[in-house]
DNA sequence: TTACAATGAACTGCATTGGATTACAGCCTA
DNA sequence: TAGGCTGTAATCCAATGCAGTTCATTGTAA
């Protein structure tokens, strides 16, 4: 089956799709693309590693330069974002759901 | 016809949606929605008047409160925050898009 | 082998930021 | 009038994203 991928796993960090796609597709060491995008090589570094979060600013520099979506970079690390915080059991406890809300966004 | 806004438009901050939909609808005062997020009041009101993004970690708590996707809160907030980098000439300048990317991620 | 480019890692410094507290003033409304 | 809700400002604090630098290692080409 399609899609069956462990629901608990952690998501996958832009940086990986940079760091195993992109500049290999590329042959562009990430010296030159930390030059292209205007950033330091210990940021374009940090990132592939997945030391840091793909910022709204990087994605944009990165949609740019790629000629690709931002939108699509910066989904990922939201994503990401929101798994991180759902293993964090103390962090939402505390929160009761209310019930029956009457419509409201989702 | 359809979906004709302004594309140069502001999109909505997710604390319009909370300011004029979700707290209106909850008969829910900004306190009381404070004391069950589990945060301060100010981070509610900053948030309604927009003078603060929504972070992962409060649509997370938006989220669970409301049995919502934490994602949708989370996308207004991303949509946003693109938005404001575009409105800004001299970030994204300096960077020349790249020829022909083969794939990746679009 | 030597020389050089690329990389990973650590450290420093800095400016920004999200958030908590506290305090105060202006509203409403019971 | 009193009390609750709100907007706003002032601090304070911890975390964070990024730049700059340095150093050791690795890979590769002359």
């Amino acid at each position: 089956m399609k899609s069956m991928r462990d629901p608990n796993r952690r998501p996958t960090h832009p940086g990986a799709v940079l760091r195993e796609d992109v500049l290999p597709a590329l042959a562009m060491t990430q010296t030159e693309f930390a030059l292209r995008l205007g950033v330091s090589r210990l940021t374009v570094s940090e990132i592939l590693h997945e030391k840091r979060p793909l910022t709204p600013e990087m994605a944009a520099r990165i949609a740019k330069l790629l000629n690709t979506s931002a939108d699509s970079w910066l989904r990922m690390q939201a994503v990401l974002d929101l798994w991180a915080i759902q293993q964090d059991p103390k962090m939402l406890a505390g929160i009761k759901p209310i019930k029956h809300v009457e419509h409201a966004a989702g």
